[in-house]
DNA sequence: AGCACGCCGACT
DNA sequence: GTCGGCGTGCTC
């Protein structure tokens, strides 16, 4: 090998919100040390950031007055192979983000990280008592809301927590607790964990894989010889409810292993629970799971591992799909349809689709798993860019759960009291609880009611930073804007009549617990939702005393509709399935027909059978329809359809751009300038790309922050990418008015 | 995104 | 007269 003379300059991607590179020259004392993939401290106008090394050059067009040097070099060896700087670099390019935002996003925190702690975690507990520190919350709510945050989630924890989840749950940050325990307000000290981690669960008994049933087979058949050829391919395994995918996951990457390669599995976050780790322990010895109760450090070491070979399979939410395994053969999408996989904030990345590429990339197999596929998974594999392999039947060969759909316009207040549980409901759970078997009922909405309005003059009771109906928490008797999280008192009377008698409608989780109260006083009923399930582990202890029939109806929100498997549920209800119906969304019927479906699975699961109620104002809607009959196919087609019929995904590809800002008009002004240039390039490539909007946004308003958005659908990325190049002058910050580019966006709100 | 420069309102 | 608000421009 013959030693080439070293490059004089280096490029180098920095975590900044600029689509492009910075040129910097290389000190000969740190040309050995600069290479492709690592990290390098560069002067960067006033200040001083690491940076990328993505390549080395002879020239560079940065004129010699500007061009600064490499301050030092921060690793001993690349961090980053050639191929994933080339995903990280398609990332950037297709999602329209810098491509140091995505670097900064595939590298986990602790291995950015100069040196990180050991097990050593900060541990915070109030010192007042409760009264005191309401008190000292109401204090200093104004002069520093970040250490009121501070010590109402404290309150809420039940005066002590980790430092780490009061910075997820409080939104703060290390210094506003270092103050509050200056003032003597908490108490701060380092404490080791030792077995708080709920997925740290012990050593797992191996076990012998079960015997694959005839249908599984042909699905493990077809992914292990796609797997084989050591080829790139994706298999769609569309499988309903309890049908044992995750067994054919199993044992297609045990295979796998076998010859060598590894796996990575992503699965949603709120699936990675102690049940779906157990199943993975049981069966790899040498397997990784990335969670995010992880300490920087346990995700540093965890990483050298998986870099070193050293790990055949790994778990993890959404940036596992980064984990650098030297062998890449197989990535498994599980409940591939999930929008948790997309990531929102930037960048914007989804994992199914990043998976997709990096595997092409690596010649490996991606296996997209779910009983509610993607419509434009599906779609692709009715086109053959997939390949589809179904299980229709379930575990047991038990059939899918009747469901019945109550139409509640015609459901009449049972005695004097407007109950939103019908008639139907309530009968199908007096006969699942009389025989001592279990209740779920879902509703997506927490809080008391979504609504506080007077009767009398049709004044409703809107937040006067966002601009949306306040929800009523009876819990806390307080209303509560969802949106931002501001609290008030309710008003005594009606601002607008002085009415007495305000009206607290619609419905949410803590109505439905009222009402079953009301109606099994007898039985245990547990809520569970974001507001009653803020304490660590609070969420794992209500379901292992539900698994333990220590309760009898679970009333509960999203987190309540997935995964769970309880064989002895044999009513589940779905209180009020037109919540997403409404929203402004293409994908809002897709939605309702996930939901439906996948509550739906959470019961039949046995000889008790089971029965489903689905509770709309529009019961002969397809969405509602079709998941009563447990139809995805007549689904699929119709909504298809409709797609194709309006240019939708996965007809089109779809990119949403939101502005903005305090002043109204300068958000219209900027999103308008961003439409002109936008239909401009348009007309230029004269082919079938669609402007939707300029519109408000359907949450118009929002901390204060007027918002604008556009949808732009086109025919290929690459016709975005030209489109989303005209606009880029336009779209970074300017004048008051912030603008984000959300490729293949999954929510419109 | 940061960070500083720069131009208009309420205070020691 | 200054301290400080956030609009604007720039980063090899």
């Amino acid at each position: 090998m013959t030693e080439s003379p070293p490059k004089p300059y280096a490029q180098v991607a920095v975590n900044v919100p600029l689509r492009r590179l910075f040129d910097y020259r290389i000190p000969e004392t740190h040309a050995p040390r600069v290479r492709v993939g690592v990290r390098v401290r560069v002067p960067f106008g006033r200040r001083t950031l690491t940076g990328y090394v993505v390549g080395l050059a002879d020239e560079t067009r940065v004129p010699e007055h500007q061009i600064r040097e490499i301050i030092s070099v921060r690793d001993k060896e690349p961090l980053l192979d050639d191929s994933m700087l080339a995903l990280t670099r398609w990332i950037a390019e297709y999602y329209h983000c810098g491509w140091g935002e995505v670097l900064d996003a595939a590298l986990p925190a602790g291995v950015r990280r100069k040196r990180t702690k050991k097990r050593e975690v900060w541990f915070v507990a109030l010192e007042l008592p409760p009264e005191e520190a309401r008190a000292h919350q109401d204090e200093i709510e104004k002069r520093s809301p970040a250490q009121a945050r501070v010590v109402r989630t404290l309150l809420e924890l039940g005066g002590q927590a980790w430092l780490a989840d009061l910075k997820r749950q409080a939104k703060i940050s290390f210094p506003s607790v270092r103050s509050l325990a200056d003032k003597g307000v908490v108490a701060l000290e380092k404490r080791t964990v030792d077995t708080a981690d709920p997925l740290d669960i012990g050593p797992v008994e191996k076990i012998t894989p079960p015997t694959l049933t005839p249908e599984q087979r042909r699905a493990f058949n077809l992914i292990t010889a796609r797997s084989d050829q050591g080829r790139f391919g994706v298999v769609l395994l569309h499988g309903v409810t309890s049908s044992g995918k995750t067994e054919v996951y199993l044992q297609a990457i045990a295979r796998l292993v076998r010859g060598g390669r590894q796996a990575i599995v992503l699965v949603p976050e709120i699936s990675l629970t102690p049940q779906t780790v157990r199943h993975f322990k049981s069966r790899f010895e040498r397997l990784a799971v990335l969670h995010s109760r992880l300490t920087d450090a346990e995700r540093k070491e965890q990483w050298h591992r998986i870099r070193a070979g050293e790990v055949d399979v790994v778990i993890g939410a959404r940036s596992a799909v980064f984990a650098p395994v030297p062998e890449l053969g197989m990535i498994v999408v599980d409940e591939e349809h999930e929008n948790s996989f997309k990531q929102d904030a930037t960048p914007r990345y989804n994992a199914r689709d990043v998976a997709v590429v990096r595997a092409r990339r690596a010649g490996a197999l991606v296996v997209l798993g779910s009983a509610t596929p993607a419509l434009e998974s599906h779609y692709n594999a009715i086109v053959g860019k997939y390949e589809r392999v179904e299980l229709k039947g379930r575990i047991g060969g038990w059939p899918l759960p009747p469901v019945e759909v109550v139409d509640m316009t015609h459901e009449r207040p049972s005695g004097r009291r407007l109950s939103y549980i019908s008639e139907r409901l309530r009968a199908a759970m007096a006969v699942s609880l009389a025989r001592d078997e279990q209740v779920i009922l879902f509703i997506n909405r927490r809080g008391f009611a979504p609504h506080v309005s007077c009767r009398r003059c049709g004044f409703v009771l809107r937040c006067d930073r966002c601009d949306v109906s306040v929800n009523y928490h009876r819990r806390y008797r307080k209303c509560i804007c969802h949106q931002c999280g501001r609290e008030f008192n309710p008003p005594q009377t009606c601002p607008e009549c002085a009415n007495p008698k305000l009206f607290f409608g619609g419905v949410g989780t803590e109505r439905v617990e009222d009402d079953v109260r009301a109606f099994f006083p007898d039985k245990t009923c547990v809520r569970m939702d974001s507001d009653s399930m803020k304490a660590r582990n609070a969420l794992e202890e209500v379901l292992s005393a539900f698994r333990r029939h220590e309760i009898d109806i679970l009333v509960g929100t999203q987190m309540i509709a997935k995964g769970l498997d309880f064989p002895r549920v044999t009513t589940v209800g779905v209180v009020w399935a037109d919540t997403q119906l409404y929203i402004p969304d293409f994908r809002s019927r897709e939605r309702t027909f996930q939901l439906v479906a996948q509550v739906a699975g959470r019961t039949g699961r046995g000889e008790r059978g089971g029965v489903v109620i689905v509770q709309t104002s529009v019961p002969d809607d397809p969405a509602i329809r079709c998941a009563a009959r447990h139809d995805y196919d007549s689904f699929a087609r119709a909504e298809l359809e409709e797609r194709r019929r309006h240019g939708f995904p996965p007809f089109s590809r779809a990119c949403r751009i939101v502005c903005h800002g305090r002043d109204e008009e300068r958000v219209e002004n900027q999103i308008e300038a961003i439409a002109d240039v936008v239909s401009t390039t348009v007309e230029k490539l004269g082919e079938g790309t669609q402007i939707h909007g300029p519109a408000p946004a359907p949450l118009a308003r929002v901390k204060l922050d007027y918002r604008f958005h556009l949808l732009i659908t086109t025919p290929s990325p690459q016709s975005l990418r030209t489109i989303l190049r005209a606009a880029d002058s336009l779209l970074s910050r300017a004048r008051g008015v912030v603008s984000t580019v959300d490729v293949d966006p999954m929510s419109m709100l």
